[in-house]
DNA sequence: GAGTTTGAAACT
DNA sequence: CAGTTTCAAACTC
């Protein structure tokens, strides 16, 4: 490591002598990535080191499984001794594991050469033990890359280091892994999916149920973390994978990647680890702003077709990865006539999700079963056609996305319309299959919801005429660029939430945080807010400012009572921070397993930084209310979990984010980010019904500021109030003096 | 499953 | 930008 000792004219000899300076000298060596190799780069970038560190971010699609299990794990366990870590330099939970990571290897690297995984970083960090198991793993045989992600997933928990190589290995066989979750580990760090075993998942499942208080927290997020596994329900036939799970899936569907593509990875890595470690201060910036480049470079590339073949040069390795293995997958679900056509319904990253979903999937859809399905096969998931929405959306989609599905999952449950004639099955992303029903849109219209989700009609979808899909890309993204160019936000999520929404949520059902709100706001008139024609109770949230309807009931927060509510929830927060589990939630089962998730949590509450989200979306309508209701979710909790690393990711995140919370939301948010510190240890706590109870917000609570969660993240990234939650949050190793 | 209601999207 | 029409989802029966 440390090669302290080179002698260094100048004064900051102390500086060059630091391994990390050393590190880079040596680096220099090696070849920067070549322009033309751009995109290549780029995405190999991504896809090993800096993807982990983009989804701990920004991925917005992507909840990068990974982090939550980093985060989560991380945070309970390993965090103390990470604060130790020489190494470490950055502070916050997720993101901050991430950053270290990186540096880390940097470090490592020079002893080792850009060989170096983050494994090292993470025995940092780490525990040696766990670590020491880890690093072996993987690293060998999937280069770098792969153990890189491996390991950091690992790095929360030693366990992972098998699934990890399991998944490497065997993308199908995860079923036989027992850890909870199975790590897949892409290519991309930001594709990494931690998909569990459909035995763990069961397992975890039932551990969820169970266990849930030991395991729950992690089993939770961690399968949460899975991505966002949509996984509208068991009987589904598709489950969405919120995240890059195509990229995932490719990459580890290709267990035996080209020697090139992985080396390609790690060289890639490497030097874009460098590049961005040079100025450790710079880091945590120039990642967020690469990591978000990439994930939507990425994005283009795995899930969007089209886009793939324009930006096919950049991406070719993921587009590789995307055709050989994905495609065929997709084919094979796809079946229907017209829509044989169709792309496979693969997972789409966040692009173009909507958020809209909030509501909470019951128990019984959480069966992680299904989810590893979902992740090995992605056979189901819609072929995003499309877009890559903004970093700064994909934050926030990301979140979305977990609330969707649960929203959707809450649909079936709660409505438990049979009939429902479609399902949705939204992750929020939009990725998943919308079964739409279109007879004269050709599903080239917003009035499509898949179109409007940015994936392609599947086989599910019973319209009519559809040029929705693949054969028709070049019209389908014509036609999307006009919408567009007509309004810019017609593809971003309609609902919007922010951290802010979970705590609010968990206040009061009635309260949607601020964050958490209808873009532009619904104009009902008859339905009072209370039904689904209501894009804001559809989605979940509370109607706004923005929303000129009338009579409005919305059960997740009447419009004109936004602001009290804000204020109410303040007081209410304190209460609920007294009681985390008490829940209004009706749904005692749901609760019961919520609640044993959030006994994790609740030591969250006063450490935990990481922001713990088992929170069902959003409040949801009373139980009896069709509307969505949270069931209890464990992908919601799972995609919570990768909330949690929202943390991370809004710490890269931020500035765009911000740009973006601005945007959409207004100042608010952005105060949000500048905000409290205190945010940073809210833990979310959900109940499973409603809304989820809102998690002791350590310092604060009141303001709705402060209860976004994430927002407290990105807040936290910057600076690093130190709260005892905070602690746990923020990585020990933190302790570097944020740039 | 058919028909109605509803509100967003699209159009003028 | 406002008003109207079109559209498909949501809902009811």
């Amino acid at each position: 490591m440390d090669t302290p000792d080179r002698p260094r004219a100048g004064a900051a000899a102390g500086f060059e002598d630091s391994p990390v300076f050393n590190f880079i000298n040596n680096l220099s060596p090696i070849p920067p990535p070549k322009p033309s190799d751009s995109a290549h780069n780029v995405q190999l970038f991504k896809s090993s080191d800096l993807a982990p560190v983009s989804s701990i971010f920004a991925s917005p699609h992507v909840p990068p499984t990974k982090e939550p299990k980093l985060l989560i794990r991380d945070d309970s366990v390993q965090f103390a001794q990470e604060s130790h870590s020489p190494n470490s330099v950055r502070t916050r939970t997720g993101t901050s594991s991430s950053f270290r990571l990186i540096r880390c290897r940097n470090i490592v690297s020079e002893t080792r050469n850009i060989t170096c995984n983050l494994n090292e970083a993470s025995i940092d960090s780490l525990d040696d033990a766990s670590h020491s198991s880890e690093s072996k793993l993987p690293q060998p045989t999937q280069n770098g890359v792969g153990s890189e992600e491996a390991d950091k997933n690992q790095h929360a928990d030693g366990k992972d280091v098998h699934e990890n190589q399991l998944s490497e290995q065997n993308d199908d066989e995860v079923a036989t892994y027992d850890g909870g979750y199975m790590i897949t580990h892409e290519l991309s760090g930001d594709m990494l999916t931690l998909a569990v075993p459909i035995e763990a998942e069961t397992q975890s499942a039932n551990d969820t149920l169970n266990t849930d208080n030991a395991y729950s927290c992690k089993s939770l997020p961690n399968d949460n973390s899975n991505g966002y596994y949509i996984q509208n329900s068991a009987h589904e036939p598709h489950h969405y994978w919120a995240g890059p799970v195509e990229g995932v899936a490719v990459d580890k569907s290709t267990p035996q990647m080209p020697p090139d593509a992985l080396q390609l990875h790690l060289m890639p890595n490497d030097q874009a680890c460098n590049k961005l470690n040079e100025p450790s201060d710079y880091m945590p910036i120039k990642q967020n702003a690469l990591s978000q480049h990439l994930r939507g470079t990425r994005r283009r590339s795995l899930f969007n077709e089209k886009a793939g073949a324009t930006s096919k040069g950049v991406n070719k390795s993921s587009d590789r990865h995307f055709a050989s293995s994905t495609t065929p997958k997709c084919k094979i679900n796809s079946s229907d006539n017209s829509k044989s056509l169709r792309t496979p319904p693969c997972a789409l990253p966040g692009i173009g999700l909507h958020l809209n979903a909030l509501a909470a999937i019951p128990k019984e859809k959480m069966v992680p079963q299904d989810t590893q399905l979902i992740i090995s096969q992605c056979s189901n998931l819609p072929c995003h056609f499309g877009f890559s929405p903004p970093p700064y959306e994909q934050s926030i989609i990301s979140d979305d996305i977990a609330q969707t599905t649960n929203i959707v999952s809450a649909e079936d449950a709660s409505q438990g319309s049979p009939k429902k004639k479609r399902h949705k099955f939204d992750n929020g992303d939009g990725t998943s299959c919308k079964k739409c029903s279109c007879k004269k849109s050709k599903c080239l219209k917003l009035y499509c919801e898949c179109f409007a989700a940015g994936v392609y009609c599947t086989e599910p979808c019973s319209c009519q005429g559809c040029l929705n899909n693949h054969d028709n890309m070049d019209t389908v993204l014509s036609t999307r660029q006009q919408i567009e160019s007509r309004n810019p936000l017609a593809f971003a999520p309609k609902v919007i939430h922010t951290s802010e929404t979970d705590q609010e949520l968990g206040d009061y059902p009635n309260k949607t945080p601020a964050s958490a709100r209808h873009k532009r706001g619904c104009n009902c008139k008859k339905s009072s807010c209370t039904k689904k024609y209501c894009e804001c109770f559809q989605g979940g949230v509370g109607c706004s400012v923005s929303c000129r309807c009338e009579g409005c009931k919305n059960t997740f927060g009447q419009r004109e009572g936004v602001v009290l509510s804000s204020v109410e929830e303040s007081k209410l927060a304190l209460e609920e921070n007294a009681c985390v589990k008490e829940e209004k939630c009706e749904n005692d089962t749901q609760l019961v397993i919520y609640q044993a998730t959030d006994s994790a949590p609740a030591e969250n509450v006063l450490t935990a930084p990481v922001v713990v989200d088992c929170r069902p979306l959003a409040a949801l309508p009373p139980a009896s209310s069709k509307k969505p209701r949270s069931s209890t979710k464990l992908t919601g909790h799972s995609s919570r979990l990768g909330n949690s690393q929202a943390p991370l990711k809004s710490d890269i995140m931020l500035p765009s984010f911000k740009n973006y919370t601005e945007m959409v939301l207004g100042d608010k948010t952005s105060d949000t980010l500048k905000g409290s510190s205190s945010t940073q240890t809210s833990v979310k706590v959900v109940s499973p019904n409603k809304k989820r109870v809102s998690p002791p917000r350590i310092g604060t609570g009141l303001s709705p500021i402060c209860k976004s969660g994430r927002k407290l993240i990105l807040k936290s990234i910057p600076s690093f109030p130190s709260l005892g939650g905070d602690v746990n949050n923020e990585d020990p190793k933190s302790k570097l003096p944020a740039p």
